[in-house]
DNA sequence: AAAGAAATTTAGACAAGACTAAAATAATTT
DNA sequence: AAATTATTTTAGTCTTGTCTAAATTTCTTT
């Protein structure tokens, strides 16, 4: 039934669901920096993850997933993020550090152990960061939010989801109080590429740019 | 401070400690047999490891530890028992299971988490098969016991430990009430090779010889 | 539309860790 | 002690996944 995959090849599955997901399309040199192998090494992998049926591909244009690649690659990312929160969770890993963990256990996690981990975090539906937890079946919700960079002064947003790529970035908002769930106000956006005043718990904090691209926010509905 | 070994090494110099303890000399073959690889493979590592200064080896003549090697087999072992106890402990995961869970998890295990997990625990002595967990600065208890088969019938004996190898015996063990701690007496043994009859909880059950060369008791003091 | 720049692919090499077949050494039997 | 058997090592091959350097294709600029 379930073949049985290299880490590696799991590994380029993974990157290449997430550039689809935030790029729309998958370029050789895209994957190269995600993964920090070398073009060379990308365009031959994928040449073997066509030809085992995971992705297509057409020469000079890129890859895209097919429904098998897909669905074993939200397999990954539903034992990355399954571990990240249990990890938080079970044993108080803080968040900044959940995703260098998981990006090891993901790939030792038998099927038994994930039920056990859902079940005892009550089948959870968001990791630690916010990111949605694809279900067993291989679905996952999907919602409607903005990059905190793209949103007007004067708003009241609630944090939906931040990206977990940057551990320092994290620690600065954990050390806010700024975390999935939490309600704030969106106070100026300073000219010239100057940081974003947000207002939380009565205290205002200025947020980079750059860092708010990677802030996820909703407009809580009235 | 800390070299990165790969989940080979880390198996090969596991393998050679639990030989080298249980037979004292480790030859060739029996690390070809117990690691699944042929007796050719074994021979490259060996050169390997000797070049890395974690082992000792004479041509023809088998295999010994260096200070340096037996340190990170031990780190392993703690890694694997760790593990073990906490896949029970913390997940409910059947005794018979856990050893082939924490086959994988020993290799991925960080130094923060190892301590986590043993925090935890309470700083736990043995693992769910009664094996001793090394510590974290390389020493481990021994415990004076013997094979149960070696036992003399009459004898009011305490299970100290039972080979985690193979599962189906620990389900049978596990579906009679034998565990480590588990305090039973040796009824009598069987003529040509028969089995070995203890009595437990009141009720009598047969061990296999060979089976029964894989638990370890002790003569409760008196 | 042609030239230069950027991205991608090909070609060939390398390291790790496994294998088989054959040779060398050690152990056992007669 | 010689012959046979068993164990270990050598020699050479294979696979996976990486790399660099060079060639090809596409994109961008003028």
């Amino acid at each position: 039934m379930e073949k049985m995959l290299s880490q590696s090849i799991e590994d380029y599955l993974k990157a290449i669901y997430d550039v689809e997901s935030s790029e729309g399309k998958v370029s050789t040199s895209a994957l190269s920096e995600k993964l920090g192998v070398s073009p060379a090494s990308v365009t031959s992998m994928v040449k073997k993850l066509s030809e085992r049926k995971l992705i297509t591909h057409k020469r000079y244009q890129g890859v895209k997933l097919t429904p098998a690649g897909r669905k074993i690659a939200l397999e990954i990312i539903r034992h990355h993020r399954l571990v990240e929160l249990y990890l938080k969770e079970a044993l108080g890993v803080p968040w900044d550090q959940v995703h260098e963990e998981a990006e090891k256990w993901e790939h030792v996690l038998s099927e038994d152990l994930e039920d056990r981990i859902d079940e005892f975090l009550g089948y959870p539906v968001t990791d630690p960061h916010g990111s949605p937890i694809p279900r067993r079946d291989g679905t996952m919700i999907v919602r409607q939010c903005n990059a905190l960079v793209d949103v007007e002064p004067d708003t009241l947003v609630k944090v939906v989801e931040v990206s977990d790529h940057d551990p320092e970035l994290l620690r600065y908002l954990g050390g806010i109080g700024l975390y999935p769930e939490t309600e704030m106000t969106v106070v100026s956006k300073q000219p010239f590429q100057g940081p974003i005043i947000v207002e939380l718990t009565g205290k205002e904090y200025p947020i980079g740019r750059n860092a708010a691209k990677y802030i996820m926010v909703e407009e809580p509905k009235n």
